[in-house]
DNA sequence: GCTGCTGTAAAACATTTGTTTTAAATAAGT
DNA sequence: ACTTATTTAAAACAAATGTTTTACAGCAGC
């Protein structure tokens, strides 16, 4: 019955040790033995349990990135709940977007810095891909929230929607990985706000900017959208 | 009177190999051994131009943010001039935040796709850092436009202004970054809008975060801000 | 014509990388 | 207790990396 030997406790240290590092320094920049100099385990452990180093990183991110979008899925069909069909306010769709990320970085275990900066480099790293089995979700998700949007903000044009929310998504990025970056650059002058109120500010200019005026585009300067 | 040899020129083919590879692949994933080969130039050329690889990297970023700064201010300081010391609207402000990596990426030779990737990694690899040399200049532009903002907008507080300023940022980098990706992921459903179609309505979006409502955090959560 | 300087080219350098191989140790099955 | 499968450990592998060394070519000035 019991697990044979510390196989998947040797998953784990590699996987929480690989998590650690690449968020410090991206997936590229890190060496397998740091990953298994960090977890006390053998080189040769992450080819024999992950197949080989792409394999674990996709697993990091899977891992990393699932529990989001679940939490996302959740938040949002909650609202749907109690909203009696009535079309939910931006406020509670920005927030079952974004508060995820609050949620499963206090279940995680993790450093909060360090659970930031791995959700900047799923983002941003290896350009932005996701591994082929979190895709699905992911694009699942970015439907369903569209859809959700649509019906709050009918006036908007489809496309620009998707752009709007699409900057959201660099909002949040951002957000997420440059804080210390961006408290050097201010010299501190951007104060040290709990997440709570940095959550509250994105929101904030999240719903301002989906909310704001679709200028048109003069159309003599080309433009190729339909 | 001519420079010895092809010195000057060599500089300039290395430069620009760098230029492109890096967009492509980021700056630690490119070897010297591409560059070199990209450029017709041999490996030790790197060392002896620049000393090494790290201030290739530098002198690329340097060379490809400090138009942009500049551009900024200039269009910054236009807009005043004309304004006859009143305040200027967002929209300049914006304007003139986000335009230049248009101004600049059309003066630049480059692929449009090429110096838009560039711009990103300039943002986020190497955790965002920029080159001793830069980093003057980006501060005062920052400075620059947080005030400048400051008068349009007097009523926000100053620390709340900075967040969406740097929120801004967010949304320009990740749209100079992941333009492709957006359009496989939308299964193209987000158009092919030409860039001064994408810059405006990243300005539209961006005005409406600057100027939403400012919500009031619950201090029980423990506001940990001024 | 020699000397010195600048730029180029090829080769060699020591490290580090991901991965495989080989062998030993441990647990489970019968 | 013997066998088998699973997991770990150490060593070896080939390939690639940034950098340095060495040698050579072109051009200047005295």
């Amino acid at each position: 019955m019991a697990i044979t030997k510390n196989s998947e406790e040797t998953k784990r240290k590699i996987i929480s040790a690989a998590n650690a590092l690449f968020a410090e320094k991206g997936f590229e920049a890190v060496s397998l033995r740091e990953i298994t100099a960090l977890a006390g385990a053998n080189v040769a452990a992450v080819n024999y349990h992950f197949g080989n180093k792409e394999q674990l990183i996709d697993e990091v991110i899977v891992q990393h990135v699932l529990p989001v979008i679940e939490e996302r899925m959740r938040l949002l069909k909650d609202s749907k709940k109690s909203s009696n069909g009535k079309p939910i306010s931006i406020e509670s769709i920005l927030n079952a977007f974004i508060r995820p990320f609050l949620t499963v970085m206090n279940n995680s275990g993790q450093s909060k810095a360090l659970f930031c900066k791995l959700s900047g480099r799923c983002m941003s790293d290896r350009g932005g891909d996701l591994p082929a089995r979190a895709v699905k979700e992911f694009v699942a998700m970015l439907k369903e929230f569209t859809h959700t949007l649509q019906e709050t903000i009918p006036q908007l044009p489809a496309k620009v929607l998707l752009w709007r929310l699409h900057f959201s998504f660099g909002v949040v990025a951002h957000t997420l990985m440059y804080e210390e970056r961006f408290h050097e650059i201010t010299n501190g002058g951007c104060g040290t706000p709990n997440l709570e109120t940095t959550l509250q500010r994105m929101i904030d200019f999240c719903q301002g900017g989906l909310l704001a005026q679709d200028s048109p585009v003069d159309k003599m300067k080309g433009e190729v959208d339909a």
